[in-house]
DNA sequence: CTTAGTAAATAAACAAGGTTCAGTAAATTA
DNA sequence: TAATTTACTGAACCTTGTTTATTTACTAAG
């Protein structure tokens, strides 16, 4: 009797394991490089098997996407526990590039490849990432009152926060910052991060 | 007599009429949904003539990045007259940024793309952009010897202020700001821009 | 245990795009 | 004018996303 469970079991499986190959293909070669054909290889199925479980290619994109999203948000939340504003703006910082770092796959897919099919869902995928900069500001207001960011506007500071820790992510993620040593880097992005608050 | 002459102009003209049919259509479209046959129309010629011009459509591209670079340095150099050294920094990190904005496509090859061909121009490629890395750190001498930057380390001010800016530049050219109305992403720029140099 | 019906998977086919190449036309040279 | 070289063409090839007709595997009723 367990045979619809069952099923329903197999087919998330399926899905995952779809996911699983997009994922690994996407990060090592990016979204256009990706073939069907490349993932259904590597799952051991057919081309026209993904196509029972995903509408195409996109759909598996922004699946990705949002369980990027999803992992993203979780990580940013285990910072709201430090007291001093200021070091928590820092760890939110160092955890949002630790991320990118860790998993430079789903970095990749939510901030940096090029989104597929421009007009469809250009605003409901972004409610995901809101939540976040939500985050972020939020943050940022509280040290505000705790009187940093003097004659700032909110706006600004989150933007401004925002390009500094995306700017270091995806030139870590892609890999433009090959000419320093590796062990240098990690040393680099926390002195950048101090640096920044001068600024707060 | 002049017929060897007249067949090298030709060859260029030919060559700068598939490079301006390109850029037209790259700006327009984006690189993925140009196709050389719409190229080849719109320079009224059929598709296989191209081929005779250049080695495949990434060599048009890169063609199109290599001017791109160029005009990347010009731009940064134009403001070196600027005396004050923090006003010249605050200058350098718009043209960087209002670059980008101007020509995405370029911008994308530089500094966001993953490198197609290993490593065959790495090097090459990056002595390219260390030119302006160079710069952006002896501007950043020039402010220290005025007084600012005070106990910052140049590798990290250098590293510091290029995340900054490569941040905005790529949020823009990969479309992550879709959410900002698109007539306040420059005063965000400029905000951003005055909002680090809090921390000079 | 059979068998009709359903679900899952496949292979073949299509369209669109990059690229190649054998053939044609035009220009040049002799 | 004839031979040769150069420029160009467009059909054909290959790859890739997607669809569809068909086959295979499974399920459940009789």
């Amino acid at each position: 009797m367990g045979v619809k469970e069952r099923k329903e079991r197999q087919k998330t499986e399926m899905r995952e394991a779809i996911l699983n190959a997009a994922l690994k293909l996407f990060s090592e070669e990016g979204y256009d490089s990706v073939t069907m054909r490349k993932i259904a290889d590597k799952i051991e199925y057919s081309v026209g098997t993904i196509y029972l479980y995903y509408k195409d290619k996109s759909e598996i994109f922004y699946e990705l996407h949002n369980r990027g999203f999803g992992e993203f948000y979780k990580k940013q939340l285990s910072v709201q526990h430090i007291k001093d504003p200021i070091e928590r703006l820092m760890a939110h910082g160092e955890a949002y590039v630790q991320f990118a770092m860790d998993y430079p796959e789903y970095y990749d897919v939510m901030f940096i490849s090029r989104t597929p099919s421009k007009e469809l869902k250009k605003n409901e995928h972004w409610i995901e990432g809101e939540r976040t900069y939500d985050l972020l500001k939020l943050n940022i207001k509280q040290a505000m009152e705790a009187g940093y960011f003097k004659g700032v506007d909110l706006e600004v500071a989150a933007f401004s926060l925002w390009s500094f820790v995306h700017g270091m992510a995806s030139l870590y993620v892609r890999e433009r910052l090959m000419m320093m040593p590796t062990e240098f880097i990690k040393p680099l992005i926390k002195g950048a991060l101090q640096f920044l608050s001068r600024a707060y």
